[in-house]
RNA sequence: GUGGCCAUAGCUCAAUGGUAGAGUCCCAGAUUGUGAUUCUGGUUGUUGCGGGUUCGAGUCCCGUUGGUCACCCCA
């Protein structure tokens, strides 16, 4: 048997359902933030990708040759499709603009816990706004995406910085800017690293390890930056449970300009659930300099997001719901005899155009084992079809009641439903 | 890209180098108009794949594919 492609996987309808919980709350907080929902190729030239910094990610492209010749490649992140979008069309826009997309991408690594070579990924970019009300408004979006989950502030929580603090850091210190992506990539590691690895990587700066712990033990007020503005923002939110203000936070990528965020498991049990931060110059650099616009952008993946629902008995029980009410039907049709099959029929398809979701044996089969099918298929009610027609008996299966309706009215009962408030799915925590 | 561990029925797992099994699931019946439990019977495998050692390999060796975890990296 020919087995997926390493880091790809199969979705089978339980998957898929719980794929789509997530997604619908993405939909719902995003769209609740004012935020409206676009697009881009799955395949794109690869003169796209190595227009920014390149490196590791042109690397870990899926690229080929197309049959005219064309270097192309399976989009590994979404931000280079949205500056293009952008720097195309930006006159039509009023800004800022607020825009989120939901879609696959595609990284050839080594797979590992949380990391898959296709993933989804949730992207939200606020464009056109440099203030750090924007920062807050993301950061509180990011937050407000967990919540949908049923995720609390025991569960997680986002660590926030601005790169400028650090900038700061270096130029009271008469440390050259352009040294500053070389630094920002000790402070990167300095949690994995061992501490005297972080103190020789130091030294050339002059810089020593106490002081650069003093530094970043200090409060709020003193580390500068938006953090001060952002911080009041989310407390007037009443966010500030959910936050950490952490100078040790400064993302890997070379292009974030100033507040930074990361969200983590409070277990951390696994990587990053989402980040991202304040990139000012980068639609601007991949525009060729046509359309400059300060930007916050963030992406949430579906792997460690699906990995933690799973994992934590409240969530996990919520994302099981979901998932089994994705699918079941509202009724499930009992035929007690093949001679009634034509009624059941057309009831069938009455119960249909009424919008129920309903299912029915294709061939006969014995009354207990219709029962067992509606019970395992989650309907919430089955309707017996029998020598009672005109009428049929509806039973509520999780009562077990029985009441003798006739069969024209069956579609016509508000109550014949399982699902409920289900279509929106359950509410933030 | 580097390294560790793993791969047996649909699923969870057994099997000193010596006849491939159990539970579960599924199917049928006990029960010809009602879901549970119980009981009875039944289906299910090129032991991931390819080599090698051996009288004999699920078991030992090599390779390979996939899974998993860590490193690298993290858009």
């Amino acid at each position: 048997m020919i087995q997926t492609l390493p880091g790809f996987r199969d979705f089978y309808p339980a998957d898929c359902a719980a794929r789509n919980y997530v997604f619908a709350r993405w939909r719902e907080v995003a769209r609740r933030y004012g935020f409206a929902e676009y697009d881009g190729p799955i395949l794109e030239s690869v003169e796209l990708y190595r227009k920014k910094s390149g490196g590791e990610l042109v690397g870990q492209l899926f690229e080929f040759t197309d049959r005219g010749e064309r270097e192309v490649a399976l989009r590994p992140e979404l931000t280079p499709t949205l500056a293009r979008m952008i720097a195309a069309r930006d006159r039509e826009f009023k800004k800022p603009l607020k825009w989120f997309s939901i879609g696959s991408f595609f990284r050839q690594e080594r797979q590992q816990k949380g990391r898959l070579r296709e993933f989804y990924q949730l992207n939200c970019d606020l464009i056109g706004d440099g203030s750090p009300a924007a920062d807050a408004e993301m950061i509180a979006l990011a937050i407000d995406l967990m919540r949908a989950c049923g995720l609390t502030k025991d569960d997680f929580f986002v660590r926030v910085n601005d790169r400028n603090v650090w900038l700061q850091f270096l130029a009271a210190r008469g440390i050259a800017a352009e040294r500053a992506p070389e630094f920002l990539q000790i402070i990167d590691k300095i949690e994995r690293e061992r501490p005297e690895v972080t103190a020789a990587k130091l030294a050339p700066f002059g810089i020593e390890p106490a002081e650069l712990e003093r530094f970043m033990a200090q409060p709020v007020a003193k580390l500068g930056g938006a953090l001060v503005a952002v911080e009041a923002d989310l407390r007037a939110r009443a966010l500030t449970d959910y936050v950490t203000f952490d100078p040790r936070i400064v993302r890997g990528l070379a292009y974030y300009t100033g507040v930074v965020f990361e969200v983590f498991d409070r277990a951390r049990k696994s990587r990053a659930l989402a980040g991202g931060g304040r990139y000012d110059d980068l639609i601007g650099l991949l525009s060729d300099g046509a359309v400059k616009h300060p930007t916050f952008g963030f992406a949430v993946g579906d792997v460690t997001l699906l990995d933690l629902l799973r994992a934590l008995p409240h969530t996990a029980a919520r994302l099981d719901a979901a998932t089994k009410a994705a699918s079941a039907p509202d009724v499930y049709v009992v035929i007690t005899d093949e001679a009634f099959r034509p009624q059941a029929l057309g009831l069938v398809s009455l119960l249909r155009e009424a919008g129920r979701r309903v299912d029915f044996p294709l061939t006969a089969q014995k009354v207990s084992r219709q029962f067992q099918t509606a019970e395992a298929l989650g309907a919430a009610h089955a309707a017996v079809v029998g020598n009672e027609w005109p009428q049929v008996k509806l039973k509520t299966l999780v009562t077990r009641e029985e009441t003798l309706v006739p069969a024209a009215d069956l579609p016509l009962l508000a109550n014949v439903t399982g699902r409920g408030a289900d279509a929106a799915g359950p509410g933030p925590a």
